[in-house]
DNA sequence: CCAGTATTTGACCAGTCGGTCAAAGGAAGG
DNA sequence: CCTTCCTTTGACCGACTGGTCAAATACTGG
């Protein structure tokens, strides 16, 4: 579980072990139903405290879906972040397609808290992808255009290409009861990592 | 108070059109807020009629939005349900592609419709998801299969090629607004197109 | 034109939701 | 034991929401 947690001022054990009883509830009941969906009494239920007490240690609903948002952005972006210029071109892109994918699997939660949030136009969330998001991609996307001029990996529109990766690993969280629906009995995830391997490799190799 | 909400019934020319003035804007507010977070009160202010009016047509809140979404499966699976088996393989896949594009262009509301019911569980889909769109998969999949063992096109997992194209094409709809927040001035659709044509060539070629 | 039917709406209701508050429990030091 | 501060909660509130209903208003065929 990624930590959520702003080091400000100090906080004593019950509050920093109620904090997370609530985050950890509201994740599971806001990635369910999306914001309006849920209610203070599920999440409070969830968390086995009283609602007057979740009030108690987040201003509101709202403060408490800006702090999971804000928290989760950070650990969501890790592993572009992580895309290292002067590893080698392929092997790095299929590293982050790996991590995202791995991602999807051990914290669907937190992809379809996003996915609820930006397809509802991302109200909460615009200024961190205009700001944040738009900024380590432009960097990431001059890395990717660099190893194209090289012939390192083949010419791709490099936005493109990593839109194709977010959709097609998240798609593994986001849409998991339509993707479980048509598989069946079959495991996505048995499946997933060498089908997307495979497809990025023919994307990238020049 | 005569109950015109039953199948079968032939409908006035002012039934037809509010009970579409209805719908479309049930659309606009569902695909923008999610099912629970909208009201009855937005709809109808978008229609143009009172609440007491929209009750008049349908029996619930829940009966526009289902009414909605049964009217939408066929529409969205149509582009599939048109891949030819005696056609050219490649530019079948391809066609198919480019046709799921168009809709995410033509109507992004429909397939975020879509996207917010299936990111929360799908509570209201899950049996035409495991009935119509798996039986529809499983026939289309054997034909891919059979392209596959041909030499036709490449060996790729056939269902997993096709969540490739539904999320590679929806996710210019339903996070349309993530996608133009990277691109900043660029517009979306003006690449995709081309791009994804050339990603499902490398894709599917043997 | 009229009777009968279809359509529309203002007023209203019961349940839910986010949030408040005063007061009641702790725990810890002195 | 008391005091002080932190934590917890039952009771409550006003706003909102889905839905009802009787009465008013338009339409339509005869």
């Amino acid at each position: 579980m990624p930590k959520i947690n702003e080091p400000d001022r100090p906080r004593t054990r019950i509050q920093q072990r109620n904090r997370d009883l609530i985050l950890e509830a509201a994740l599971e009941v806001f990635s369910n139903n999306g914001f309006r969906g849920s209610t203070l009494d599920q999440i409070s239920n969830q968390a086995g405290l009283s609602k007057p007490n979740l009030l108690y240690y987040f201003a509101s609903k709202d403060a408490i879906h800006e702090e999971l948002l804000s928290g989760l952005m950070d650990t969501w972006l890790d592993p572009l972040r992580t895309l290292n210029p002067d590893g080698e071109s392929i092997p790095e892109l299929l590293a982050y397609v790996e991590r995202k994918l791995e991602m999807s699997r051990l914290y669907p939660r937190e992809s379809r808290l996003f996915a609820n949030e930006i397809v509802q136009g991302a109200p909460r969330m615009l200024d961190a992808l205009k700001g944040d998001l738009k900024n380590l991609v432009d960097e990431k996307v001059i890395i990717i255009r660099d190893w194209s001029a090289q012939g390192k990996i083949a010419d791709v529109h490099p936005y493109h290409l990593l839109f194709s990766i977010w959709s097609l690993t998240q798609h593994y969280a986001d849409f998991d009861v339509q993707v479980r629906a048509v598989l069946g009995d079959e495991e996505p995830f048995d499946q997933a990592p060498a089908y997307l391997r495979d497809v990025f490799v023919k994307i990238l190799t020049p």
